[in-house]
DNA sequence: CGCTCGTTGTGTAGTTTGTACACAACAAGA
DNA sequence: TCTTGTTGTGTACAAACTACACAACGAGCG
């Protein structure tokens, strides 16, 4: 909200600005995911021959961590009232070559996969060399949002509504890893009303699919917990 | 480990320490817990009249965050291999209002409630007025222990091996809040594996109560959960 | 010495939840 | 009209959870 705002900081490589000796600098890490041919992808913008690193940024003096994170993910995607949600703060002295950073990384989740410029998309199950930590930064993202699928209604980041259950399905098993039976499936999704038929149908070349929307759009827990075969 | 950490900053209130102008400084502060007659208690220092806040301190020019945690938590209480995570970062602008500070909240956990000079112990569910927004550290470390209470071995933090079955479930009853069925506790801490028998007793005014202690002192997850009368 | 007291230690029946599994409905396209 | 791939539904079995009662034990007291 500052003048210094818009002229110190640039998006990646938030490291080159100059800063006092001795002292450590603040940064924010996004990791944004979204599913793409059934699979979870993450963003990454390129910083070196073939070396990626996640959308980021120095957190300005009269800005909060959330909004420097949302700052950082707006900067390159367009995330209506995506899904935002503090990881883990990064602190290694080593960690940046050049200078002392301490960056907070939040994971993002969007329900597309925008194909914007200066952006790629990785499956993150095969994702290419990662600058800084942020190999590390990746796993703590995939774990939390592995995690938080299994009691939580997370999901909802990464599908708009108007899906159907196969949708949601591959979803949950895209990013579990494992087969789901489904039928349990529904009946599990179903009987926690973790979401509600729209009352419209999506036409395929198949056998027309129920459409649903999220009971919720805001973060919720179960008790009951997604076990072997959902 | 540099000559500045044992000069500039002091245990608490690490913002007045001087700053560059316009810049953010990292600190970090450390809530431990411990049990106490049978209830979860906070440790806490004074920082005005009535007014109270956690350990902590500025995080130095070549420590780890993990590093500066600790060495805050030692600087007061002497825990040998206490557990030890990071909770969360706290950094609105205003949440200090002395300076732009922010702080990387730790929980930590003692198998007993040392009593030390300058430090008091209070219940967390009857804690007195917090500096800062450490109200908010404390709700978010009681959250986490309370989630993690379920389905990790998190209680081995606030026991030390050669604990009665009793005594354990007093520290789930504790942080549940709420009673649980005695022989059901058993069953379900057993078959886990959680803990193993020491072939020892403890002899007091009743019956004598075998000692157990942790299958593992690191953290660990277990699919199952604790449900309703664990 | 025997009794009381408070705690520890153990098992089972009923209910709920999870798991495995098969077949018909449907529409597009050939 | 037939093939194809997907959607939609119910049931039998197994496992886990829940509720619940009684005996063992040792300290302390009278």
């Amino acid at each position: 909200m500052t003048a210094r705002q818009r002229t110190s900081p640039d998006s990646r490589n938030p490291k080159a600005a100059p800063l006092a000796a001795g002292s450590v600098a603040v940064a924010v890490d996004v990791v944004p995911f979204a599913m793409l041919d059934g699979r979870l992808h993450g963003a990454l913008l390129p910083v070196g021959p073939g070396l990626y690193a996640f959308p980021g940024g120095r957190v300005q003096a009269e800005e909060s961590l959330d909004v420097a994170a949302r700052r950082c993910l707006e900067r390159h995607l367009t995330p209506e009232g995506s899904f935002l949600e503090q990881l883990y703060a990064f602190g290694e002295p080593g960690r940046d070559p050049s200078s002392r950073v301490v960056s907070v990384a939040y994971l993002a989740l969007l329900p597309r996969a925008e194909d914007v410029e200066a952006l790629k998309w990785f499956p993150t199950d095969d994702l290419p060399p990662l600058a800084y930590d942020h190999g590390a930064v990746a796993g703590k993202a995939s774990a939390r949002l592995q995690g938080k699928l299994a009691y939580t209604n997370i999901a909802f980041g990464l599908l708009a509504d108007g899906f159907t259950l196969g949708d949601l399905q591959r979803v949950y098993e895209a990013i579990l890893g494992r087969a789901l039976d489904r039928r349990n499936f529904r009946k599990k999704v179903l009987t926690l009303e973790l979401v509600h038929p729209l009352g419209q149908v999506r036409h395929g070349p198949h056998r027309p699919a129920e459409l649903f929307r999220f009971a919720q759009r805001r973060l919720a827990s179960f008790e009951t917990v997604f076990t072997k075969k959902g």
